[in-house]
RNA sequence: GCGCCUGUAGCUCAGCUGGAUAGAGCAACUGCCUUCUAAGCAGUGGGUCAGGAGUUCGAAUCUCUUCAGGCGCGCCA
């Protein structure tokens, strides 16, 4: 209907007197013809007058009434009116105004679906939290933020994948292996263990677990924790080189084994949280400096040889300062070991070259120094940088009793992903998580999500939609052929639902914003309105009073409702309840 | 110092490709359970949209500036 509307408005501003190409096509892009925020302004309005009066320093109402008697000669609107400094709002026939209930009927789970990624292959890059210890309260956020991107971007017809990248090859990794090792001999080194190392449980946990399958029995070890560094970070690395000398093949298990634990329990706190992906990238598989033909060696020479790179205190460097970084970054350190940018330089190109029209990546608001120099080395290997975007996702503050959770890695004290799941589940934890703009600070509640009042938005949406299947359920009793017609509203017999179906009616153009601006929380808003009418109805109404006729229209109504709002929250991955 | 994000009702937040009286929930105060789930509904009060200047017929929304808060600025990853 929309459409239709909007091919008339192109004819009527077209045919302005004098009016330029130009001015036609700046207007034709500017203007929106949408369903009107409530019944009050008609079903569907339009600014387009406003839109042509500015560009054409005429006035606005004038346009409007213009546009009125042209659109009143079509006959296939009940009415059409000018309102405010020049909206056109227009009034539907009934039927075609309920025609959208028939719609979900017919389109049932795949209603809001669109076209408008036809063709676009995307992939989104997100979570990639080193491989080195749980992931906590701060990585549920990208986590949820970027598998429901995922989602609404599959909705809306886009190819989608989804990938985490594990950092696998540098020295966190070593930090990692030490650390597991050390807790394994560490009652025979005096207790020794080292500042920088890791502290929390599951390093014990997987040190037992390796040595209930494998031995760690080294020969003289004395000398471990002797003649160390004062600096924390240079004996962290003294001892990293020591466990390596003393036995290779011990330190290349353990650190296998200790990677593959860490993969294996970040996948599990990852499907319990109903995120999955499609890829998982090692970092390892793009190979090092030493081996010519791998990917990293490939992309430096790649750069080198297009005289991108350059040489300076025994450095390669790379010029991304002209791509509005603030300072040139190292690709190649002076002893010849590959810096982590490098490792992605080389990441990147590997996904150009897979062939995506868009790469989002996902990343912590801290990284944000870094999108300039990735954006520059995306077009110093002949890409565009365009392709890249990347959506920071702010922290999530923690609140529990009132009081904020600190979180700390290093310490080992830190608030995990599994315990938020364990506490209040993975649909109120992706509620929540995704009930603010990704890129803004997020206080989470812990004790609102589980609290039963009206301030927790999670249950008031999936109370609504639990009534609504109560309803059902009740009307299949009384009859169970279950015939349910649209009749009584088309007829304009049973008016009360109006306000019900114009808000559904505005669903599909919620999700397709949603996957235009990447934001998740307008869908959250947007139920939380749609249930709002519905409580404000169901209190109301006594549904199974009304007429068998009007009940027939209502239980329909209601059904395309609660389809609406299950809908909503799948593409969140988040169930609704059925009873509550 | 430079860069990014933020500042809207007492609190937590929507609204931001400029548009119709600035919205919602909580908190405060009033009402509504012999009927389909009261985890609900209806109503009242509450705002210099951080301050200032500019662009415009029109600014919470765009520009500049000041103030306040958060984060980031390694040949770490």
């Amino acid at each position: 209907m929309i459409e239709t509307i909007n091919k008339r408005i192109d004819l009527f501003i077209s045919s302005i007197d004098g009016i330029s190409k130009d001015s036609v096509q700046i207007i034709l892009n500017k203007f929106s013809t949408s369903i009107s925020e409530d019944l009050d302004k008609g079903h569907l309005t339009t600014n387009v007058c406003m839109i042509a009066a500015s560009v054409l320093k005429l006035n606005p109402k004038e346009l409007a009434k213009e546009l009125k008697d042209n659109l009143d000669d079509l006959d296939i609107f009940k009415d059409v009116q000018i309102a405010g400094p020049g909206f056109v709002n227009i009034t539907l026939h009934k039927k075609e105004f309920v025609s959208v209930l028939n719609k979900i009927i017919k389109e049932n789970k795949s209603f809001g679906e669109s076209n408008i990624g036809a063709g676009r292959k995307v992939q989104i890059e997100f979570v990639s939290a080193n491989p080195t210890g749980p992931l906590h309260v701060g990585h549920g956020r990208g986590a949820a933020y970027g598998d429901a991107i995922g989602r609404i971007l599959k909705a809306t017809g886009s190819f989608v994948e989804k990938e985490y990248y594990i950092n696998d090859a540098g020295r966190q990794i070593d930090i990692l292996t030490a650390s597991v090792i050390l807790r394994v001999i560490q009652n025979k080194i005096n207790n020794f263990f080292p500042q920088k190392a890791y502290k929390g449980d599951y390093i014990d946990s997987i040190g037992r677990e390796f040595i209930s399958k494998n031995k760690i029995e080294y020969g003289d070890i004395d000398f471990i924790d002797k003649d160390l560094s004062s600096d924390p970070e240079e004996e962290m690395d003294q001892i990293i080189l020591k466990l390596k000398e003393l036995d290779e093949s011990i330190w290349s298990s353990v650190k296998t084994f200790s990677l593959n634990s860490i993969i294996e329990s970040i996948k599990n706190d990852l499907e319990d949280f109903n995120v999955y992906f499609d890829n998982w990238f090692y970092e390892s598989s793009l190979g090092d400096l030493k081996n010519e033909s791998s990917e990293i060696s490939k992309s430096i020479t790649k750069l080198t040889k297009e005289g991108k790179t350059y040489k300076k205190d025994g450095a390669i460097w790379l010029d991304t300062e002209s791509a509005g970084d603030d300072k040139h970054r190292v690709l190649v350190r002076e002893d010849g070991r590959a810096t982590y940018f490098a490792s992605d330089v080389a990441y990147h190109k590997n996904k150009i070259d897979r062939g995506y029209d868009d790469l989002i990546n996902v990343w912590g608001a801290d990284h944000h120094g870094y999108i300039k120099r990735i954006e520059a080395s995306i077009d110093a290997i002949g890409s565009k940088k365009e392709k890249l975007i990347v959506k920071l996702v702010q922290f999530a503050n923690l609140f529990k009793n009132g009081k904020s959770v600190k979180m700390s890695t290093r310490s080992g004290e830190f608030f995990t992903l599994r315990e938020l799941l364990e506490d209040i589940g993975s649909d109120a934890a992706r509620f929540y998580y995704l009930s603010k703009q990704a890129d803004q600070h997020l206080d989470f509640d812990l004790d609102l999500a589980k609290s039963d009042s009206k301030e927790n938005i999670f249950y008031y949406i999936q109370y609504a939609h639990a009534r609504i299947f109560s309803l059902e359920q009740k009307y299949k009793e009384m009859y169970p052929k279950l015939d349910t017609n649209i009749e009584a509203i088309e007829k304009d017999l049973y008016k009360k639902c109006d306000s019900l179906i114009h808000e559904i009616s505005k669903y599909p153009h919620i999700i397709n914003k949603s996957a235009r601006t990447l934001q998740p929380h307008i869908i959250i808003f947007y139920l939380r309105d749609l249930s709002q009418l519905l409580h404000s109805y169901y209190n109301d109404n006594h549904v199974l009073s009304e007429s068998k006729e009007n009940m027939q229209s209502i239980i329909l109504c209601l059904s395309a409702l609660r389809q609406v709002i299950s809908n909503g929250l799948g593409i969140l991955g988040i169930s609704p309840m059925q009873k509550m």
